[in-house]
DNA sequence: GCAAAAGTGTTCGGAATACACCCATGA
DNA sequence: TCATGGGTGTATTCCGAACACTTTTGC
């Protein structure tokens, strides 16, 4: 057989929940300029590093961002004609940023709302669509909304990241009730300050883990006892 | 930027729920002997062929599999290492079998039940592991049991798969309520034979679809309305 | 006191499991 | 008619959504 080999990049959709000028904050994911068109930060791989490397390496030296809070697998895209020039397979990423971080970027990249992509280079418009998919699903049943929240929160602010990153208002009581039973999120015992425009001030939560956890793996069949 | 390329393969976990002489069916995964060893099917790509493809060649050239009821994407293993020879990523995949076909193999070809392998090449064991928890888990929030039964089959024996997949007890009674309430199962309307030692003639069903259906997307923090 | 935001309690409905009981067939 | 398996109905339990009501702050 023959030792066939083929170019290997990978590609990262990496989503922050960002304040809009006088709105509801939004989820944004990081492009790079490349001529006049828009791309996902990514690029060939080296010898000696894994794919997940790769993708971090790119995320630093594209996009001047160093400070990735979770970042997991999505599909290969494969179609031999996805790109012109040289057959490329791309392994894609989702990669999440904590709200608090101030995320900077160097000149040639920069953040979008989801819901107003300027038009993207190839399939990377798939690729950032499969990735929201992903990660609006995975909010349901894994804490993988520890990667999108500051260490420390109120639940309302909580509520707000849920809500921008799945498209729909989420209510801060039940979120609450459904995180805490779940040993997802845990009290601080600390208070926070009242906001801008007075109330009352809230109380300060924290995830439990650091980490990916499932959380409701089975939502039925569930194993006996 | 230098334009390395590297040695991608495929590999594939494929299941089916098969009888085991004289006792419950079990689940099953196709393995090919490469010298003493045991491996997962697959091999490397060619120029024009998506990942898909080139599995469902080397299923059919390695282990002289054609009917793949359903064929999808798993985790990239990309480790430097994970191979010696050459640099190699591998692209892996889960397909299922339906247990109704006589899936004959070449003669470097054989079933194994998944709780009784063999020592296997490699990482193709944790592959092997990543695919059964992606069944197990895909069982309980979509109908990707269609590509593991027959077209049409007793409540019983589809409980029977369910319960070989994810290795603990399923009770049919259930089972049918769950599946017809999603809209998964229909029933066909015809009547099977009875069994060999007597007992009721059972009702026939079938899947509503014969492609990958999500039929819970979400467990919590279920979208309005 | 009043507005604003946080927190508590209650009710409701949906969905999955467990289990008792009835049905249809072969011997 | 009896054993064997299939099918139906019911009760229980759990969990998330909705919403009203109370609490605590700033002005």
């Amino acid at each position: 057989m023959s030792d066939t080999t083929v170019r290997v990049e990978v590609l990262s959709s990496v989503f922050q929940v960002r304040d809009l000028a006088g709105s509801e904050p939004v989820l944004q994911v990081l492009l790079t300029r490349s001529g006049d068109e828009w791309s996902l930060p990514g690029g060939p791989i080296v010898e000696r590093e894994t794919l997940g490397s790769a993708a971090v390496r790119w995320l630093g030296t594209r996009a001047g961002l160093t400070r990735v809070a979770h970042l997991e697998q999505l599909s290969v895209f494969s179609d031999p004609d996805r790109v012109p020039d040289e057959r490329t397979v791309a392994s894609t990423f989702l990669g999440l940023v904590p709200s608090d971080i101030a995320a900077e970027t160097v000149s040639d990249a920069d953040w979008f709302a989801v819901d107003q992509l300027p038009p993207l280079a190839y399939d990377h418009r798939d690729i950032v669509d499969l990735a929201r998919h992903r990660l609006a699903g995975k909010l349901s049943y894994t804490n993988i909304a520890f990667a999108l929240a500051p260490s420390q929160f109120p639940m309302s602010e909580l509520a707000e990241i849920y809500g921008a990153a799945l498209g729909y208002a989420v209510d801060s009581t039940n979120l609450l009730r459904v995180l805490s039973r779940r040993g997802v999120v845990v009290a601080t015992g600390t208070v926070g300050r009242t906001g801008g425009k007075g109330g009352r001030p809230p109380a300060l939560f924290a995830f439990a883990d650091s980490r990916l956890r499932v959380t409701d793996e089975f939502a039925a069949l569930r194993p006996p006892m």
